[in-house]
DNA sequence: ACAGACATTGCAACGCCTTGCAAAACCTTT
DNA sequence: AAAGGTTTTGCAAGGCGTTGCAATGTCTGT
């Protein structure tokens, strides 16, 4: 059915390993050789198989990408960003979509069969579980958005939560708030802890009043629901969202509460995704350098299957304030 | 390194064709053996290398998903149900996301190369060459939001864009809107002609003035900058535009030029992506029934790959109408 | 207890490509 | 023109599974 490289050595009059060898960068064939196999192959419409090749090289060049929301609009430029810096790279993304029920033994099953060269994890919010049996598998994988801890036991790339949180509360203080509430994501999560942790000690230390909730999910929905549970409970004077789109469902909450953002509530949120940005919305948040954290990811996941021994590191990127329009002006 | 098949033959003291029998549905293995060759297989950790396999079954399970939109936030639950609908069949999404630059032939190159069963094009926008030399190429191709055509070459999945439109001037209509607007997206792509034709039509049917405008990307921005064109030219009554997030970009024009809607003005969207539904949009739209629409191409995929030769057929779904707060009560 | 039917198993070849090795071809150099 | 050094090339084995075929084993009925 499809064209094989012996059909093109026949083609070209060659062996097939000349063939082989054409297609190889840096292989030995003369100028010559190459040119009639390439009219061969051009002629024929060749395309070599990658994975009968991998059954010698041992490398696919596939690499397994693995996240479970899909729910939020922010992995939408995540997954762009990934799978355009992938390609490349010649590297090609599988994808293996988490929904709730699949262990970490079936991920990593899914991946084995196909061979992958390597895992990336998108997710802040996926159990370390899946890093560590995959490592143990053999598996090198490498973790996007991840906790950042300080000595990973695999690579990983993202922003320092805690310093996040620590710049919200500053800038809170800054414009003068006082009585700050924070709005996380789902409690057992690292980076709504992480960024609670943070958010907390740089507001205590401006003598402020601290309350904290965490909605079920990252969603506008959740994000809602827990602004009006908190508001119930009086409300503050400004509110850390752990994430924008949180943000953006709990300002929907503070407006029905006939509230307005920033007269009487300020908000801030966290990701920066394309929509905070949109007239209507205009949300001061705490953007992540995404484009960085994902090249870097990339960067880590080609260096782990080059060196699988590697020692992991933690490449921790600035989150950087985008002042919009939800916080009053300073004083 | 990796367990093969052979190891877990050694193992269980059988020979390797017993063993790929045990991992082959419907092959014949006595059940004690099956028991003994399990257990071994769980001991050594074997997973089977479906890659090595598709080089004598032909088939890899892989299927290749092409899109240019990762822009659109409606993209990302298509994605989400795309990728699960695929994964619970055993089959395995391997991404191929076209930057504007890149051709169909390349495309089709890195679906070759990993000898995808077949693909699957998701997108509204994509130019018909993809389908075609897919299909020439003898790879199975699907189209997913296509523009549906009655006789289509590959098997399509999608609404009827005209038909949506015609909802629309309808809907429009009977809220007693007779001075309307189109808000496009790019003018040469197909849903946004055909789009147009319906609604155009339909609205004439009802003696209502009609003007047409086309952004310049299906997105908040050009939907913004081209409704802010449009009321330049003096306002329309009503304004279908042809997706949601143009139409929170109209809207966000419409509100800075002090125009309320639904009072001074009525929108109406299309897709009924998530945002369209939370509190402070409240769009009312017209809805893709998305997940019928990708459950239909996976089964059209799976169907194509069994039978390459079968005849192309469109599936054609009903959009739905989701009133919500952007047109007037109806007289 | 035996012929016949059927289920189970192993052998060996095959799928497509890569690669170590040795032979062949080509250049230099003297 | 021969020796010696480089490049190029082909051979053959190998990677991991599947599968047609023939051989073996098991069970049925009589």
């Amino acid at each position: 059915m499809a064209i094989t490289l012996r059909d093109v050595a026949r083609e070209a009059g060659v062996s097939a390993s000349a063939v082989s060898r054409a297609f190889t960068p840096g292989a030995s064939v003369a100028p010559a050789t190459l040119a009639r196999i390439m009219t061969a192959s051009d002629k024929l419409g060749f395309q070599r198989n990658r994975l009968a090749a991998s059954l010698t090289t041992g490398r696919t060049r596939l690499v397994g990408i693995v996240a479970d929301d899909f729910g939020n609009p922010f992995f939408l430029s995540v997954f762009d960003l990934m799978t355009k810096g992938l390609q490349t790279r010649g590297l090609r993304p599988l994808l293996v979509n988490l929904d709730p029920g699949t262990t970490a033994a079936q991920a990593l099953g899914m991946l084995r069969e196909y061979a992958v060269d390597a895992a990336v994890l998108i997710s802040g919010t996926l159990p370390d579980e899946f890093a560590h049996s995959f490592r143990n598998a053999g598996l090198p994988v490498t973790h996007c958005f991840a906790k950042a801890n300080d000595t990973p036991d695999v690579p990983q790339s993202g922003i320092n939560d805690a310093a996040a949180g620590q710049l919200a509360a500053a800038t809170l203080a800054r414009h003068g708030y006082l009585n700050v509430g924070y709005l996380g994501g789902p409690e057992q999560t690292l980076p709504a802890q992480n960024r609670f942790a943070g958010f907390k000690t740089e507001a205590l230390r401006h003598q402020a009043a601290v309350r904290a909730d965490y909605a079920e999910a990252w969603s506008f929905t959740a994000g809602r629901a827990t602004m009006q549970m908190m508001l119930a409970q009086g409300a503050c004077d400004a509110y850390f969202c752990a994430d924008d789109v949180l943000a953006i469902g709990a300002m929907s909450a503070l407006q029905d509460a006939g509230l307005r953002v920033p007269q009487d509530v300020g908000v801030i949120g966290l990701n920066d995704m394309e929509m905070a940005g949109w007239a209507g919305i205009n949300l001061t948040t705490i953007a992540q350098p995404i484009a960085d954290i994902v090249a870097s990811c990339i960067e880590q996941t080609e260096a782990l299957i080059e060196n699988p021994g590697m020692t992991p590191e933690a490449r921790i990127f600035p989150a950087r304030l985008v002042l919009r329009g939800t916080l009053r002006d300073v004083a």
